[in-house]
DNA sequence: ATTGTTGCAAACTATTTGCAAGGCG
DNA sequence: CGCCTTGCAAATAGTTTGCAACAAT
C-alpha cells in the first residue's frame, strides 16, 4: 500500500527531505490513525528538531497529493490515514482509539443517495462509535 | 418532532430561561443544520444580551438531554441537529451548506460491523460530501 | 433566600502563518 | 547559488471557563 513518495514529490515540484519521508512513512506503517501530536511524538525521538508545524505542513502536501485522508471522528484533532481507500472508521469511546471497519458493500445506495439530494457526489465518509473489545474486558464507562 | 423542553428542563433540574428557550426553538425550527455562531447571529436581534458563551452553554445542556445532535462535518467549527435520528449528512464542497439524506436501511449491516470489530456498538455518523444543486447551476468550483 | 444562569472577558487548544536560518537540487 | 523548507514564535479561531451580577424557583 506505500507508495513511492519520493518519487510522488519530485514530480510535484516538492522537495524530498528526511522529515517528509518520516512522517509518511510513520503514516504508513500504523493502523492508529494517528494525530498530529501522536505522529510528533513518535518522530520526535529520531528527528529531534522535528516541529509540529511542519507535521502539519506536510501532511497537507501529502494530502494534496492524495497519499493521505484526514478523518474528523469528532473528537478536538484531526485524525491521518495512509489508507486513501473510502473505508469506514470507529472510535473506542472510552479509551479513543480509532480501527478500521471493514469495507462496505455500496451498491445502490450510493446512487440512491445521489438521487434523493439531487448533489453531485464527490465522498463520503462513515464513522462509528462504541467501546472496543479491551476496553470491554475491563468494564470501561462509556465516557465522552 | 419538537420536544416539551420546559419540562425537560425542569425534570432534570435545569432552570428555563429566555435564553435556552430561544436557542431550542432555533434548533427545532429550521434544517439547516446551524453552528454556534449561526444560532447566535440568528437569535441577537431579538435577544440582544446574547451571547455565544450561552449559546455553548446551553448546547451543552441540550446534549445531555438528547434534545441535540452534534455533527461533526469536517468544516472548523461544529453544527448542531434537533433531529437526534441518526441520518446521514451531506455537506456541499462549496457553498458548505449540510443537509439531511434520507435515512438508510441498515438491515443486518449494522450487526455485521460489530461482529467484525468486535465493538460494542453506541452510534454512528454518515458523511457525504459534494456539489449541491444550486452550486451545479452556477457551475460552482469545488472548494475546500 | 437560595441556587443556578448569564455574559463579559480571559483562557485554552488545535491549527496556521510569518520569517530568518538552513538544506535540497 | 537559488529557491524551497524548516522550525521557532506569534497569530488565529472555535470553544471553554472564571466570576460577579442577575434571574428562576
Amino acid at each position: 500500500m506505500e507508495r513511492d513518495i519520493t518519487a510522488m514529490l519530485r514530480e510535484n515540484g516538492f522537495k524530498v527531505t528526511p522529515q517528509r519521508l518520516a512522517i509518511y512513512s510513520a503514516l504508513a506503517a500504523t493502523k492508529a490513525h494517528p494525530s498530529a501530536e501522536m505522529l510528533f511524538n513518535e518522530l520526535q525521538p529520531h528527528y529531534p528538531t522535528m516541529s509540529l508545524a511542519t507535521v502539519y505542513k506536510t501532511i497537507e502536501i501529502l494530502r494534496e497529493l492524495n497519499l493521505v485522508q484526514i478523518l474528523n471522528t469528532g473528537e478536538d484533532s484531526f485524525r491521518y490515514d495512509a489508507d486513501t481507500s473510502n473505508h469506514p472508521h470507529i472510535r473506542c469511546l472510552a479509551c479513543q482509539r480509532v480501527d478500521d471497519v471493514d469495507p462496505v458493500e455500496w451498491g445502490s445506495f450510493y446512487q440512491t443517495v445521489g438521487d434523493s439530494t439531487g448533489y453531485d457526489l464527490r465522498g463520503h465518509q462513515f464513522y462509528f462509535y462504541g467501546v472496543c473489545p479491551a476496553c470491554q474486558r475491563e468494564g470501561a464507562k462509556n465516557d465522552q
